[in-house]
RNA sequence: GGUCUCGUGGCCGAGUGGCUAGGCAGAGGUCUGCAAAACCUUCUACGGCGGUUCGAAUCCGCCCGAGACCUCCA
């Protein structure tokens, strides 16, 4: 490939660019926070897989071996913070009046058939939390050990006051623990943590609650946090290359597995994050809770009321990819529109370039000037995607190559 | 309330100090028996007020507006 260089920048939590440079090349390690699979993907959803698939399919195209791994949580997603709170799954499996395991295998059937809609690559390992009760229970103890989770009736929390004594907490998101500390909002049933910016490890489940495993700390489940550090530094190591997922899981989320991580293996787990910005609607965030959502379904059949016609998976892609993953993107009819008429004149020049190709003639000399020219926007294109993966830059560079 | 991000032409959306972003829409044209498609040309910008600079959409300050996170969310 004559074209393919390396990845000059790449965004980090500094917000610096540096040059992208594998811990043991051509080795990659990629991590991605997948779905909680309790209800349908959104097209929110989809954008933050759709970015990381260009850059899974980047990555691979320059020659680097990678090994992306996307979970599936299925357990410890809880409905709030508080003692109470309910495991998603489980919420809705008594909702539906089903077993947990129906819920999570629906709604995981429902994702991979959504990725597979969007022409989004598969990971190498799709690991799921249930599938790894031993090993998070492991991780638990070593924290135990090292005196920095503590038990309370059953339920075991990581203790934050104590990690920021020799580490920083918050460093990520631009924490500072101080301030979280006297500016979080007083929730309900916190009582048994040290600190309220305490995370649970593992809770204590009763009867009451169908999915519940046996542990040293008798019955219970899995924090939501803890999976992902678990699962992470099993597939990839201890310290790896790239871990993304969507802005919103920036804190607390990724902050609470930089601590778990740090807190047993005591190095930083990952080099590069990647955080993909939002899709919203009419400026808003697009969220099951706020009931905004467009699913991949409303669009192709073209039923949802905001939207005049069906549009097609692969207009939707093409439209996400005129922004850059880390800007927020507003999900509107006409915009689709837009991108709708955008990618069918982009395929047909793709169409018409591919019947060019045979139609070599020796007898026709080639137009150096053209050539060079063409080479040169080809060159653009590949330093517009090394540029922290711009695939909108990459795109504007593709039309002005259909010019030519 | 705290932390942070953003505000680009009719719409979407790149761009971090000087060099055309791009797409859609609009206008004009080429082609065509008409229409469509295709192609060519072209208009409309950088929230406001100051400052730094030879020069700012781009850096700094203030103001206005929007959003995100702080609580489950990709």
């Amino acid at each position: 490939m004559r074209h393919a260089k390396s990845i000059e920048r790449l965004q980090f939590p500094d917000k610096d660019k540096e040059k992208f440079e594998p811990i043991n090349p051509p080795f990659v390690g990629m991590y991605v926070c997948g779905p909680t699979v309790y209800s349908d993907v959104h097209l929110g959803n989809v954008r933050t897989f759709l970015s990381f698939d260009i850059i899974y399919r980047y990555l691979r195209h320059l020659g680097y071996k990678v090994r992306y791994v996307r979970n599936i949580t299925d357990v410890g997603h809880l409905e709030s913070d508080a003692d109470e709170g309910e495991d998603k799954i489980s919420k809705k499996a008594k909702l539906e009046n089903l077993e947990p395991m129906e819920i999570v295998q629906r709604y995981a059937n429902d994702f991979h058939r959504v990725m597979s809609m969007f022409n989004i690559l598969d990971p190498d390992i799709e690991p799921s939390a249930i599938g790894h009760i031993q090993e998070q229970i492991q991780m638990i103890e070593t924290l135990m050990a090292k005196g920095l989770a503590y038990e309370v009736n059953g339920s075991v929390y990581f203790d934050v006051a104590k990690y920021n004594q020799t580490e920083k907490y918050g460093v990520l998101s631009g924490r500072v623990l101080e301030e979280l500390q006297t500016g979080s909002r007083q929730l309900d049933g916190q009582e048994e943590k040290r600190n309220s910016v305490d995370f649970a490890l593992w809770k204590n489940a009763g009867t009451a609650h169908i999915m519940r495993w046996k542990s040293p700390w008798g019955m219970g489940f899995p924090g939501w946090h803890l999976e992902c550090s678990v699962m992470s530094s099993k597939y990839l190591g201890e310290t790896f290359d790239i871990h993304g997922g969507g802005m919103d899981l920036k804190f607390p989320h990724h902050e609470c597995e930089i601590a778990q991580s740090v807190g047993a293996h005591g190095k930083q787990p990952v080099k590069y994050w990647l955080h993909t910005n939002m899709l919203t609607v009419n400026g808003q965030k697009m969220s099951k809770s706020l009931g905004n959502s467009f699913l991949p379904h409303q669009l192709v059949t073209g039923s949802h009321p905001l939207l005049s016609e069906p549009y097609s998976p692969m207009t939707v892609r093409f439209f996400m990819l005129q922004s850059h993953y880390s800007s927020t993107l507003d999900f509107s009819n006409d915009a689709l529109k837009a991108a709708a008429k955008g990618y069918k004149k982009i395929i047909n020049g793709l169409v018409l370039a591919k019947k060019l190709q045979f139609a070599h003639d020796e007898s026709i000399s080639i137009d150096a000037g053209a050539m060079a020219q063409i080479d040169g926007i080809i060159d653009n294109c590949y330093r517009a995607i090394n540029d922290d993966f711009n695939t909108a830059k990459t795109i504007a560079q593709l039309f002005n190559l259909l010019k030519k």
